[in-house]
DNA sequence: TCTGATGTTGCAATGTTTAGAAACATTTGT
DNA sequence: ACAAATGTTTCTAAACATTGCAACATCAGA
């Protein structure tokens, strides 16, 4: 079970690559509501055509969009939308923690560790 | 709001930057029960303590980790275990849609596309 | 078949990430 | 104060990622 499990982690690394970058998160956003060809979407985030092209190629790969040919455009849409999801939620959890850090900082400092 | 909306974008391209790697991937998934010493999670990843070291505070920095000194050992945990949850969930999401367009395929090649 | 509109790929320059070795820092126990 | 154990930082080289331009590929319509 150890190649795998090696497998998996291969594969999760590649979403997590995929998801690592804000300018193919700004795409992906996008997405959430309807399908968008690469024109649209370069012209949206402000790059290249070719760089979004290769930022949703990378997407593809990781299996987060899909793509489909209409005539002279191409459409990438998202595969799951639970993907953003969750990004929303591990954000919140991420954030809270930060505040609860904060928090016991501030507690530290004025209190002063009472013995 | 727009701001904000840049910063969201940062935040999130850290913690998905922090997740991917296999090796932090594999020491996250170690913390999921209980609390590593660096020594540890080194040996059990195989790499050296340095490596370890670096790997773990780029998780803390994200976020997603927390760390404590207990004598001369420094003990990380997992901060949200909702992110280990949410990347098994992702995978699942990935891998249906995988099966699925090999499946789409599979059926174009025998049925040869009926008119 | 030619032309215009989209997309994709190859290339070179630039920036980022990673690993490991060595030096440095912190804590414990003597 | 010292020595041993554990972590962190610094440095370098190698690998990898990102960008934009130019060249090429594909499709629709005249």
């Amino acid at each position: 079970m150890d190649e795998f499990d090696a497998y998996r982690y291969e594969l999760r690394t590649e979403m997590f690559k995929a998801l690592a970058n804000p300018m193919r998160l700004r795409m992906l956003e996008r997405l959430r509501d309807r399908p968008w060809c690469v024109c649209e979407l370069a012209a949206s985030v402000g790059v290249d055509k070719s760089v979004a092209s290769k930022h949703l190629s990378q997407l593809k790969a990781a299996g987060l969009v899909d793509d489909e040919r209409r005539g002279t455009l191409v459409e990438y849409r998202l595969v799951a939308p639970c993907v953003l999801d969750m990004a929303e939620c591990a954000e919140r959890a991420i954030l809270a923690e930060r505040r609860r850090r904060l928090e016991v900082l501030e507690a530290g400092r004025e209190g002063g560790e009472a013995p």
